[in-house]
DNA sequence: CTGAAAGCGCTTACAG
DNA sequence: CTGAAAGCGCTTACAG
């Protein structure tokens, strides 16, 4: 059985109450108790009961973290940033992967409200899922915005949309497609394709989008893409795995990047720069993403509603390489 | 304020005993009086607090998780495995990232701890971390034998340096060179690389491996390699983010892959599968390998001792693609 | 079929 | 400087 502060009491010849003193450094201890407590502790190998404390306090330094997919490595960095930055501020995090389905998201949260968690950081396309439960919990989105009472945080897409599209045209691609997740899911990325258009249209173009889906995958969207235009030569994808994909079809037709195809993706992670380093992209500042939603949780959790900042979008960067 | 049981309780017009039989299906209850809780519950939007129940039962259903860094599309895809398999059991995932470093390691074993976790899975390389803490806590590590106490979960890394070797030598490579990450750690990379240095001798070639280190990035020990040994016609290195970083420099210097170099990693991780798929390597069950390893802590947890396997190497699989 | 009481492991106001 | 008591939100053996 594990020890308890009663056990720890009983060793050192003090009440409960004085050990409980001791564990916090609160109020006046002799010296000579404190040591006797602390030896007590080491003899028995006590560790507090974490549960049992917050319980007490009603704040378990709990903070839940709902992301469609831990493997997609923007969220897989995403999460290393933001477990971190909660570790150093002495919270713990709880990982839930919704694969961006609503009734899992759902269950996650309740979830999370059963564990009386602090705070939860979310990044979800599904609007409405947070209303269902009416709890006040201190919420933070990333990357899309849910309702006026959410603050959100991510990155600005539009800005992003138009760097890749005006690199292409500054690049004197003719014909350039935009390839893009699914549009039925109001993910961010539809305002890189928003900017994509706008961008098209400006210079008298007419915009074109593929679209990939959990019907459509990657692969199949990207070859009907090339027998549908066999003209293309410019192509911005929402994300680098899809750029990704469309090099591999690419090479497989003997198209040759840059010269005969441009291509430009989304996200510029550690992991693809690593993998794919000559991928021209829009890198989104992650680490940043991941420091300022915690910042706004914090003072959501100490409840500081006055000093925050209901939408942030931080800047992102284009990373000219090889592909451009 | 959170209504606990006493408010559901007092609006359904019953004691909190009744409530909480109602709340676990426990004992016999009347159908009216269920109505009454159920509707007194969704009325004041009840949630039973975890928490004290947890208390009470001296069983959280946490469990913790302790990589190096959930940014490696590695982690970051036993990291998915692991949450998705741990939700479907009713446990909830606690993520920590320890960078590899002992003290950090030791830090998050004690939060654990703290936090009363049913069990932990970790994936270390620093022997001894967990002798730290003499609580019998129910561990489960992967990919390293850590002691004769702690149940292991990994692939057959010898196997898969073998396969990784032997194809380099079929493939007429013959100057075969190794890159392996720190070796001074235990990594199961080590046994990779006993596997290469057998294979090589065995075929009466020398065998050299080269070193990536926190001190020597990727592409400083590359640059080296290939000054050093203009002749090399084979390399294995013991990740895929290596034997990408190994393909971006035989570009830069004109070797071609695979008629004048052939590349072979090691992982084989559905990202790197995404980004970049002509990458040859072998690959590992990292889907069986977190199913295993929860079924194992899930045993530990029950107290079934008896029939745990203490060790568990599942089969790579070697997979053929345009870099040899 | 239902309730009062004790207890899970802590903490803190209150006394002394 | 130290301790007894009440309480955080639950659950369950025991009565009835």
């Amino acid at each position: 059985m594990k020890p308890n502060i009663h056990d720890v009491a009983k060793v050192a010849g003090v009440s409960s109450t004085t050990v409980s003193r001791v564990l916090n450094n609160r109020g006046y201890i002799s010296e000579k108790t404190k040591d006797k407590v602390y030896k007590a502790m080491e003899e028995i190998n006590y560790f507090p009961n974490d549960l049992a404390r917050s319980l007490f306090h009603k704040k378990t330094n709990l903070i839940g973290l709902i992301i469609p997919n831990s493997s997609n490595p923007f969220f897989g960095e995403l999460a290393f940033h933001i477990e971190s930055i909660c570790t150093s501020l002495g919270y713990k995090l709880l990982l839930c992967n919704s694969l961006n389905r609503m009734d899992k998201e759902e269950k996650y949260l309740e979830m999370l409200i059963r564990n009386q968690v602090d705070g939860v950081i979310v990044v979800t396309y599904n609007r409405g899922v947070l209303d269902y439960h009416k709890q006040n919990l201190p919420i933070v989105a990333i990357d899309h915005y849910l309702s006026e009472k959410i603050p959100v945080v991510g990155s600005d897409n539009y800005d992003g949309g138009k760097k890749a599209t005006e690199l292409l045209i500054k690049k004197q691609c003719e014909n350039i497609i935009h390839i893009n997740g699914p549009l039925d899911l109001e993910t961010p990325a539809n305002l890189r394709r928003k900017a994509y258009e706008d961008v098209m249209k400006g210079q008298g173009k007419l915009p074109i989008t593929y679209e990939v889906s959990p019907q459509k995958s990657r692969e199949e969207v990207i070859v009907k893409l090339f027998d549908d235009h066999p003209e293309v030569d410019g192509i911005f994808a929402s994300d680098d795995l899809i750029a990704a994909a469309v090099i591999t079809e690419a090479r497989k037709r003997g198209k040759d990047i840059p010269t005969q195809l441009k291509v430009i993706g989304y996200d510029g992670t550690e992991t693809v720069k690593a993998i794919l380093p000559e991928l021209t992209t829009i890198q989104q500042p992650i680490d940043s993403i991941a420091k300022v939603a915690i910042d706004i949780l914090s003072k959501e959790i100490e409840g500081e509603f006055n000093n925050i900042e209901f939408e942030t979008y931080l800047p992102v960067k284009l990373l000219e390489d090889g592909t451009t």
